[in-house]
DNA sequence: ATGTCATATGACAAGGCTGTCATATAAATC
DNA sequence: GATTTATATGACAGCCTTGTCATATGACAT
């Protein structure tokens, strides 16, 4: 049995929010580009509206993006404090520690 | 169509090896008592010998941990640069923004 | 209030991941 | 080299996640 007990469960949770294409590419263009529509993202990407709403809703829940309304539209911004800190340190590590990750499709075990 | 692709792949499968409770107990365990053996992190986290095995292995190919040799055992230990910035970032995120993965078993979408 | 534009929600099939079982390999001791 | 101990590998059923389709909601203008 675990000598302590930490809540294990939400730290999975938020990286299961990481763990995705489509939501990574929308973090990444987010944290270049700014606050950006849902029919935006969709340009950018060419991927479908209900695709991208849906991985939204996903990063929205997690405290990743947040959205505000403007007009019919709403606009979806990255959090940075969170964003930004962890992208450096994944860049870092993918480029020093683990660069088969470029060269492969699905993870090993 | 994207006017700037990054690989985003690499990213999403890293975050996909973090993306699960075994492997985040495993990196918390091993981030507080340093390098284990695989039956001593069995022992501290009452799995078997197997499924800690398989998902050493992931934790492996995406350099988050590293095992050496020392008898017939295999001590795993954590990537240090890589792991103690990033749980500062997510813990710090969980409290901040993300409150509610404490309280949910699913995510949203 | 009706129409239109922008976005969200619900449901579901297909595919992927997880843990477990059976078994293999690797190192050390006898 | 046979045995024991420690760990790794392969296969597979069950579950979870994914993207898509159909549809609903929300905001604005007429």
């Amino acid at each position: 049995m675990p000598s302590r007990t930490v809540s294990i469960k939400p730290y999975a949770l938020f990286f299961q929010a990481l763990a995705n294409q489509t939501r990574m590419q929308v973090l990444h263009l987010l944290s270049e580009k700014g606050g950006m529509s849902v029919s935006e993202i969709c340009n950018e990407l060419g991927l479908e509206q209900t695709h991208v709403s849906h991985n939204l809703k996903c990063l929205t829940f997690c405290g990743l993006v947040t959205p505000s309304r403007e007009g019919k539209s709403r606009i979806y911004s990255i959090n940075e404090q969170t964003v930004l800190p962890l992208l450096k340190v994944v860049d870092n590590h993918l480029r020093n520690y683990a660069s088969n990750l470029f060269t492969c499709d699905v993870l090993e075990r």
